[in-house]
This record gives structure tokens, C-alpha cells and sequence, in this order.
DNA sequence: GCATGATCATGC
DNA sequence: GCATGATCATGC
């Protein structure tokens, strides 16, 4: 095939690529070579192969070596509320766990192979072949220096849980921006690790959904909202971690009455609205209430305030969203929408009752689900698909039966319900984190 | 006092 | 009108 752009000039491949825009596969290649496709292949090949005329590899190397851009297809999804938005994370080079523990970031696979990127956004539609997948947004992506210094960090925390033998324990939810996501069939695929015999699930580096999102919105100029970044210059200047400014913007407050600290801030906000505890963690974390948090975002982090009462034990569980009967037993755990939910990185801000009713900071932090309590979710996840086949949705896996989470209404009153698969309308319901279990998180901060 | 069921407030 | 995160109500 001719090659219609030059390959050692970043602007020219850049240029070439933005040509898609507004076509379709099949509009961009033509039909030369599109009926030996047939659908088969995946969108990112069948663009390497018939748009650029490259074969595809996995090489080391980014896609295009001398102009050192590596190139990514990713799907988009309709958001009733935001437009268009990232259908999932973005994947970039598997993780060999054994070369990782050897590199530095400077000279590391990831960093070599994904400094640049071009990334072809699609519209991805379940009724139509990839072919006709409608292509909206092309561009190139480098790092700005504020996002590269939490993706270091990032890249360090995985290189230390591998150095610690600790591989097969990794989750998305140890980082911010850069994540190391399962890959390969089902996440089944095991691999060797350097330091234990324990066989690890074969991970690749990934950008997670709301960074991907936050590149879409700089390359459109999109996105509505007002954002409000934690890190100030001083603090990107000098690379302090994230996670640590996080914690000096609390630990002033601790064991504060939550008017007083209103009060000490300075801010104006009414402690009876119920967005209170949202707001006045933006407020303490340097941010407008009407602001979205740029890392938190970035960072796909969950913001869960917890109230305890004056004997310690949390006041309420936490919830999920509801789930669709017939959805869920459609799904398996590793695709499941509460796998998902719970491998994120939560920011848990935790507040204690006084005997007298007032209500004092007692910790924040950063927290993510252990890999052993994960499976214990995936027990009642599992246990919760079995019943519903069996048509037992009106009993589902209760508090009592596992420590770490339940099932339980979750509707706006008892009329609100959802079909089963056997054709039984039952109350919505959704997991919950039980309160004991969010003692236990609190105990594990403390 | 807690588990379970029920429902509310908000924002889009 | 509904999803979401949060909170209330009741009976044991």
C-alpha cells in the first residue's frame, strides 16, 4: 500500500491522521482490501493496516519510531447529560512484571513506548460493525508537566507492590491517572512475577476513563464544567505528592467541629443543605463548591463522607447504584458494574458524633479495596446472580451473611421496581458496604 | 442497638 | 423523570 504521509515527521502523520475526522473506517480506506476484512479484527488493527499501511506489532517501540508517536484507538460513548464521553479506560503496553523492577521511569518501557501519543476517538454503537463506527475526534497528546509528575508517582507505586512480590495484589485503585487494568481473556491470563512464585494476572498500563475524558475535552475544547485543581504552582513546582497535599489540606481540621471549621475558613455554606459534606470537602481541599476537583476527575477518585456515631461504628452502609435484575445475571464478575465500582480509589472523609450530637473531622484519607476483600464482594456478587436465576430476588445475600457487603432496596419507594428474568417485578435493590466493614476501613486509617 | 426495608434531596 | 448518594423508619 502507498504511503500518502511521511513517517519521520510528527505534524505530517498528525495531519494525515486528523483526515479522519467525521469518516468512517470504512469512508477512509476505501475498499481496497475491505472485503478480505469482513468485520474481522479489531478497529485499532484494521486503522494500523489499511489507513496508516503498517502491519501491526507489539514492539517495544512506539508505532511510528522516528517521530516516536505511538498511536491509540479508543471508543466513545453517549452521555445523556456530558455528550460525548470515554466508553472505558485507555490501554497502553502490558506489563512485563519481571523487566518492570529493572527500570526507571526515564528509561522505562511504558515511558519510551508512550510519550506522545495520537489517539483516534470513535463512536462506538453496539448495532453497527466497527467499520461504521463514526470517527469524532483525532489529535496528539503529550503529558503536561502537572499530570507527568502523579503519573511518576503512579508508576512508582506499581513498580514497588512488583518489587514487593506483591503483583498479583495490584488494582487500579492503587493510582491515579495511570492504572495497571487486567488484560487478556477474562483477566485469566496469569503471568510469572520477580519477587514470589504466586502467578499474577497478566496487567497492561492504562490512562483511567477520566483522565482519557480529560484529553478528549482539551482536544475539543469541551467539557461544561469548572474545575478547581488541588495542587497549586508551588506544589507541582516541587513535585509533592498528591496524596500528601491531600492530607496536609485535612489535617489542620481534625478533631474540629464542622461549624467551626466553616467558620475558620471563612466560606459561606448552609450545614443544613445536604450537599454540605460534599462542599465543605471541596472547601478544605482549596476548592469552589461549585467547582469539579481537576485530579479527582483525572483520577476517577470516589469522594464517600462517613458519618460514625459516639461508639465508633459507622451510622450508615454505602451504596451503589441500583442494578437491573436481568442486566446483572447477564454480566460475569470480571465485567461486573460493581467490580468496577469497587476497584476505584475512594477518598473516604470521616466524621464522629459527640455524645451531645455535635459532629467533629476525625481522619481523611485515600483508600482502595484489598485484594482479599475484593473476593469476598465477588462471593456475594456471585451468590446474588444465583438467586436471581432461581427467582429468589426478594432474598438476596443479607448483612448478616458476609463481612464485607450486602444487597438491599434501593428505590425511590416500594412500587419503584425492575423486572427479573423469570418476569417477577421486584423493589430496585443495589450492593451495599456494610458498616461494619466501614469501621474496619476507619480502624485500618487510623 | 441493629438489620433490614423504605425513601429523600439533589442535579441534570 | 430518573440516577445517585445519602439518610430515615421500623420491628425485633
Amino acid at each position: 500500500m502507498e504511503v500518502l504521509y511521511n513517517k519521520k515527521d510528527k505534524h505530517a502523520i498528525v495531519a494525515f491522521a486528523k483526515r479522519l475526522e467525521g469518516k468512517t473506517l470504512w469512508q477512509a480506506c476505501g475498499t481496497v482490501g475491505m472485503h478480505q476484512i469482513g468485520g474481522k479484527g479489531n478497529f485499532g488493527s484494521l486503522l494500523e493496516k489499511h489507513y496508516f499501511g503498517y502491519e501491526p506489532n507489539s514492539d517495544a517501540q512506539p508505532d511510528f519510531p522516528e517521530a516516536g508517536l505511538e498511536l491509540k484507538t479508543t471508543p466513545l460513548k453517549k452521555h445523556a447529560k456530558a455528550g460525548l464521553v470515554s466508553k472505558e479506560r485507555l490501554v497502553l503496553n502490558l506489563i512485563n512484571y519481571v523487566q518492570l523492577t529493572k527500570e526507571t521511569f526515564a528509561d522505562s518501557s511504558f515511558w519510551k513506548k508512550n510519550s506522545q501519543l495520537l489517539l483516534v476517538f470513535y463512536l462506538h454503537d453496539k448495532e453497527k460493525t466497527l467499520l461504521d463506527y463514526d470517527i469524532k475526534v483525532v489529535g496528539s497528546w503529550e503529558f503536561p508537566e502537572e499530570d507527568l509528575a502523579v503519573i511518576k508517582a503512579d508508576w512508582e507505586t506499581i513498580v514497588t507492590k512488583v518489587r514487593q512480590g506483591k503483583a498479583h495484589e495490584l488494582s487500579e485503585g492503587d493510582t491515579f491517572y495511570l492504572g495497571a487494568c487486567t488484560k487478556g481473556a477474562k483477566g485469566g491470563n496469569r503471568r510469572q512475577q520477580p519477587f514470589s512464585h504466586i502467578q499474577a494476572k497478566q496487567r497492561a498500563f492504562s490512562l483511567k476513563q477520566g483522565y482519557v475524558n480529560h484529553i478528549l475535552h482539551r482536544l475539543t475544547q469541551g467539557g461544561r464544567e469548572r474545575y478547581g485543581t488541588i495542587l497549586k504552582t508551588q506544589e507541582r513546582t516541587a513535585s509533592v505528592p498528591l496524596e500528601e497535599v491531600v492530607m496536609e489540606r485535612f489535617r489542620p481540621f481534625y478533631g474540629m467541629e464542622v461549624e467551626a471549621i466553616v467558620r475558620q475558613i471563612g466560606c459561606d455554606l448552609n450545614s443544613r443543605a445536604k450537599g454540605f459534606y460534599a462542599s465543605l470537602t471541596k472547601v478544605v481541599l482549596g476548592i469552589q463548591p461549585d467547582e469539579q476537583i481537576d485530579e479527582f476527575e483525572k483520577g476517577d477518585v470516589v469522594i464517600r463522607t462517613v458519618r460514625l456515631k459516639p461508639n465508633g461504628n459507622a451510622a450508615e452502609d454505602i451504596s451503589f447504584p441500583a442494578f437491573r435484575y436481568k442486566e446483572l445475571v447477564e454480566q460475569s464478575w470480571d465485567t461486573s458494574d460493581l467490580k468496577e465500582d469497587l476497584e476505584k480509589k475512594f477518598f473516604f472523609v470521616f466524621y464522629k458524633y459527640d455524645s451531645s450530637g455535635g459532629l467533629y473531622l476525625q481522619k481523611a484519607a485515600f483508600w482502595n479495596m484489598p485484594y482479599t476483600d475484593l473476593e469476598e464482594a465477588r462471593k456475594v456478587w456471585l451468590e446474588t446472580v444465583r438467586r436471581i436465576r432461581r427467582g429468589q430476588a426478594h432474598t438476596l445475600p443479607k448483612k448478616s451473611e458476609n463481612r464485607v457487603c450486602h444487597v438491599r432496596p434501593h428505590a425511590r419507594n416500594s412500587h419503584d421496581t425492575n423486572e427479573t428474568p423469570d418476569g417477577q417485578l421486584v423493589v430496585k435493590k443495589s450492593f451495599w458496604l456494610n458498616n461494619s466493614y466501614i469501621k474496619e476501613i476507619y480502624t485500618s486509617l487510623s
